[in-house]
DNA sequence: CCGCATTACGTCTTTCGTAACGATG
DNA sequence: CATCGTTACGAAAGACGTAATGCGG
């Protein structure tokens, strides 16, 4: 039987021009684009794409079965709409438990694509550093938790999925790399990027000197700007504030997984499968 | 998105009324039907069967999603076989190694079907005992080749799935168990078969002895018939050509698997593909 | 060389089967 | 108690990512 992800990416393709531009509109890396393509091919039997310099162009066969898959998917689509509706589906509540940072940055965009999409369901926030985020998971307190310094595997009822990584910066008035500041004071950005701060400097041979410590990404800048030492924070804190007295520097080695946690077997509930999805899109 | 296996199986259920014969008509096994709705009512979030009694019931959702369904499934359907005719993949050829009381009752059966379903292809037959069959596979001198005594995971490259059980049968003038002929003589079906009765008999604490050999199953028949002694014989032989004058008994321990084998990754080129469906079905 | 596509390979998820249990007439 | 459906679990296959390898302009 035709498979609808496959003829989804060929449809995209026959947009598109390109398995490049393919993978990207549908969030695939680009060998799955091709692997996708080279299956369908070997399963229908039929040669659907050519190779033209650079881009590929659709065959006659590869054309006709775009075109059908277009239609059948739109159909797909639609009676989960109908579906939807008559089960009053787009209807429901999400609790969302994030950190301050995300809640700062992605979390409102985040939330204005799941109005858009799901007009009728109820996005409910609550701020949380990650181990109490996950401790409202497990209790059935929030329905999806957005997390770091936590993988896939902490628990086998809490199910883990990365989003996409956040690089760290140094944050700093003199100097833009760690070394120069071997021998001045620091700022611990918060509890958790204090581990993170310690390897990155053990890394560069030396031990920080932490002389303050505070779990405010606002708070932690006007310390630096007021001359008390340097710190590292990560991207999303810069994003959602940026003081425009300190200077910042991205640090290469360092980078922190974000991830989007939920209790239970798969599937998800529908309208925390809207919201996964929102959180998700962001990052195309 | 919605999967249209899922569908599929939902539309049976529609059909039928019970999970029970939507897996039959399925060809899967109870639970996997049970599954597969559970599933489905789970990413949808909505209900759409009943149970009531014995049986299930769709639910005015679950009628709307099947009607859908069926219309889609059958869009899907109707783009492949525009694909197949435009690529002229119904022709084409396979050929295929059998083993001899295959050829004498199933093969055939799944000829006609495959002369049906897929008019362009054509298909080579030869008769080969699996060793020979499977060596054919590995030649490139043969696409399918129907076995048994082999199961998946003899060689990387050859891919073997199950087709069906044949139990075996006790042939014989007079005492329809084994322990009648401990002391008797034995006629040992075919090379690969006197494996099997050995390790039959051996259960039953003996070790039979054998004083004629054959592959031939007709000439076995005829030995029993002729009072040379007792044979085990697979109930294909027996289908395919049966002695009016000997007796049987099915054996409950007794079974021989037979298996498709094909070389290569998968998928399988087409012909093949509707060569392995052919002989599948008659397991219905 | 650079960009696009393919191949190779590893991890995680899903599927489907068998077996055991539960419920219903 | 017989039958239909569900739950539990294990084995095999598939999907998707990263890394490494063509290949055309």
């Amino acid at each position: 039987m035709l498979d609808p992800v496959r003829l989804r990416v060929l449809v995209a393709v026959a947009r598109t021009g390109s398995l490049t531009a393919a993978a990207k509109e549908l969030h695939y890396a680009q060998p799955s684009v091709s692997h996708h393509l080279a299956r369908l091919e070997a399963e229908t039997g039929a040669k659907l794409l050519q190779r033209v310099g650079r881009g590929v162009r659709l065959t006659d066969a590869g054309q006709l079965l775009a075109d059908r898959a277009a239609e059948i998917l739109g159909r797909l689509d639609s009676a989960a709409a109908e579906l939807e509706a008559l089960t009053q589906l787009r209807a429901g509540r999400v609790r969302l438990a994030a950190f301050p940072s995300a809640l700062g940055t992605f979390v409102p965009e985040a939330g204005v694509r799941l109005a858009e999409a799901y007009p009728g369901v109820e996005l409910h926030i609550t701020e949380a550093e990650p181990p109490e985020a996950l401790a409202m998971i497990r209790a059935g307190e929030a329905d999806v938790a957005v997390v770091f310094g936590y993988g896939p595997g902490e628990d086998p009822d809490v199910r883990i999925r990365h989003l996409f990584d956040d690089p760290g910066h140094l944050v700093y008035l003199d100097g833009p790399t760690l070394t120069d500041h071997r021998d001045g004071q620091w700022i611990a950005g918060c509890e958790r990027c204090r581990r993170h701060l310690l390897d990155v400097c053990a890394k560069e041979g030396f031990t920080p000197n932490i002389t303050f410590t505070t779990d405010d990404y606002v708070a932690v800048q006007a310390m630096v700007a007021a001359g008390l030492g340097a710190a590292l924070l990560p991207s999303l804190a810069l994003r959602a504030h940026r003081d425009p007295r300190v200077r910042t520097a991205e640090l290469p080695g360092s980078v922190r997984h974000v991830y989007a946690a939920t209790y239970g077997a798969p599937p998800d509930p529908p309208a925390t499968q809207a919201l996964l999805e929102a959180l998700a899109k962001p990052l195309a």
